[in-house]
DNA sequence: TATGGATTGGAATTATTATTTCATATTGCC
DNA sequence: GGCAATATGAAATAATAATTCCAATCCATA
C-alpha cells in the first residue's frame, strides 16, 4: 500500500469522483454501487456486495486495488470507521442527557435535565407543525392592525419576546399587561381587524383565559400556543397550535414555543413586508 | 431459534439487563462489555471481541447461545443493524435542518431556522459549560437575601422567568423593571449580603450594564450570563458564564440561556433546601 | 478484420473466522 | 467435604469468506 491511500470516507469519496470517468465499466459499476451504498460496503461480504453491484468479486477486489488498497478488506475498514465515527444519533445523545440527569445527583445533572427537556421539546415540535395552521396563523397575523400578546404566569417570557420581536420589526403591538390593573381597558380597545396572539398551558391562568374570552366575544381573531385540544385556550382561537413541552423538575420548558413564536413573529414581519412591496408596484 | 429472540437492539440491550445478575460471571463479562462497546461488536471478530473483553471465544457464544441466538454471528447482525438504522448523526441532522432553512423560502423554513438555531446552541452550551464556575454561582446565589435579576430588551423574557422560577421556589427576589422609573431607587437598596443575576448580551442595552455598575459598586456580587469576556457585564461579575446563542433572522435564540438560567435556579433551590434541612438537625 | 492489451467471469485456492468439542475448573448443595 | 451441575479455557474442526489465477471476452488500433 503506497502513501496515497484514503484512509478516511471523505478522502476516499473524493478520489474515486475524481477517477470516475477513467474507471473500466465494471470497476466504475462497483464505485458507483460503493458511494451509493456504503452501509452495505461497510457490513456486507465481498460475495454478497459483489452480488447487490451485479460484479464478480474479484472486480470489487480490483476496484479496491486501482484505489491503491491491498484487498477489499482494507477497502472494507475505511467503510466501517465511517460508521464508527458518525456520532451517536440524536435520540441517544439526548437519552444519555436524560439517564444522566435523572440517576446523577449533583448539580450538573440539574443542568443537563434542563438541556435534554429543551432539546426533547424542540425534536418534538420539529417534527409536528401543522403548517396549514402555522399559513393560517401567519395569514391571520400579518393582516391585523395591532397584535395583542397575551400570556401569564410562566408564558409571560414568551409573550415579551415576543412584544420585543414585534417591535423590533415594526409591527404595532400590545403586550397586556399592566402594573395599574388596567387590563380589562387595554382589551376593549381591540378590534376585529386586530388579532391576538394567546399562550397557555396547564394550569392555564385563570386571567389568561378570562381576558382570552372577553377578547374573542369582541370578535378579535386568536392565534393560540396551547398544550392540548381540551385546552381552554383552543376553544376561543381562530387556530391554535398545540405544543408538548417536556419538563424538569417541575418547570417547563420553554424552547419549542420560543421557536414557534419567533417563527410566527417573523413570518408575519416577512408577509407584511411582502405585501407592501407588491401595493407599491 | 425460538420465538423470543430480541431482534432489535433496545429489545437486546433490555433483555440483557433484566438477565444481567443472574448471568455467570464471564457472561456477565461478554454482557457489559457488548453494552459498553456496541461498535465494538458490530465490527469486531469473535476473536478480537472476545480478546477485548477479556474472555475466551467460546464465552462469547455461549453469550449469544444464552439469549437465544443460535452464535455469534446472529448477535451480531442486530448490532450491525443498530448501526445501520439509527438516525443520521446529531450535526447531519441539524445541518440539514439549516440548509432547508437557508435555502429554502417559505415559511417552514423560518420555522426550521429558529429551531435550529435553538437546538445549535443547546448543543453548545451543553459542552462549554463551565462547572467551576457554575458550583460558584449557585454557592453565591443560595446565601443572598435578595436575588435581584436584571436584564433588559432581548435578554428580559429570561430575567421573567426567572423570577418566575425563584418565586414558585419560595426564594426572595426582585426584578429590575419598573413602569414607575424608580429602577435605582430598587437598586439602591441591595446590599453585598443580597445577590444579582445580570443578563445582556451584545448590544449591550446600556441602562443593563449601568445598573450593574452602580449595584457592584454598591459590594452586590453579580454572577452574569453574557456572550464573550469582553462584555462590560463579565467586569462588573463575581462569576460569569459565557453562552453563545446561535441566532436566526436576526432574533438571538434564548434556549441555552434559558437552560442555564433554569439550571441556576433550580439548583439555588436545592442548596437553600440542603441548607435549611442541614441547621434544623 | 486481425492483433495486442486490457478487462472480465468463474472456479480453485488460501485465509480467516465461527463453532464445536472436550478436558478442567468452579460453584452450589446435601 | 464430597458430589453433581454448571461454567470456563484451549485447541480442533467446520464454515465462510477473501483472494488468486487463468481462460474468455472485449475493445482500440493499425
Amino acid at each position: 500500500m503506497d502513501e496515497r491511500v484514503p484512509r478516511d470516507f471523505e478522502t476516499l469519496r473524493t478520489t474515486i469522483l475524481e477517477r470516475r470517468h477513467s474507471l473500466p465499466k465494471r470497476i466504475a459499476q462497483i464505485a458507483a454501487y460503493a458511494l451509493d451504498n456504503p452501509d452495505d460496503i461497510a457490513f456486507g461480504t465481498a460475495a454478497s456486495i459483489a452480488a447487490s453491484a451485479g460484479v464478480q468479486p474479484s472486480t470489487l477486489i480490483r476496484f479496491a486495488q486501482q484505489l491503491g488498497f491491498d484487498g477489499f478488506t482494507s477497502l472494507q475498514l475505511v467503510f466501517r470507521e465511517r460508521l464508527r465515527e458518525r456520532n451517536s444519533s440524536y435520540d441517544e445523545r439526548l437519552a444519555a442527557l436524560r439517564a444522566k440527569a435523572e440517576e446523577g445527583a449533583g448539580h450538573r445533572a440539574i443542568f443537563d435535565g434542563f438541556v435534554a427537556a429543551a432539546s426533547t421539546s424542540l425534536n418534538d415540535i420539529s417534527g409536528r407543525l401543522n403548517e396549514d395552521h402555522f399559513e393560517d396563523a401567519i395569514a391571520l397575523l400579518a393582516k391585523a392592525e395591532t397584535i395583542y400578546v397575551l400570556a401569564k404566569r410562566r408564558s409571560y417570557p414568551v409573550a415579551s419576546y415576543i412584544a420585543y420581536a414585534l417591535g423590533k420589526l415594526k409591527i404595532r403591538n400590545q403586550l397586556i399587561e399592566s402594573a395599574a390593573g388596567l387590563n380589562a381597558e387595554m382589551i376593549s380597545f381591540a378590534s376585529p381587524r386586530d388579532a391576538v396572539i394567546a399562550i397557555s398551558f396547564s394550569p392555564y391562568a385563570p386571567a389568561a383565559i378570562e381576558e382570552a374570552r372577553v377578547i374573542s366575544e369582541q370578535g378579535v381573531p386568536i392565534v393560540a400556543i396551547t398544550d392540548s385540544s381540551f385546552s381552554p385556550l383552543a376553544q376561543f382561537a381562530k387556530v391554535w397550535f398545540e405544543v408538548a413541552e417536556a419538563d424538569f423538575a417541575g418547570f417547563r420548558s420553554l424552547s419549542a414555543t420560543m421557536a414557534l413564536a419567533m417563527a410566527l413573529t417573523v413570518a408575519v414581519g416577512e408577509k407584511r413586508r411582502d405585501a407592501g412591496r407588491k401595493r407599491k408596484t
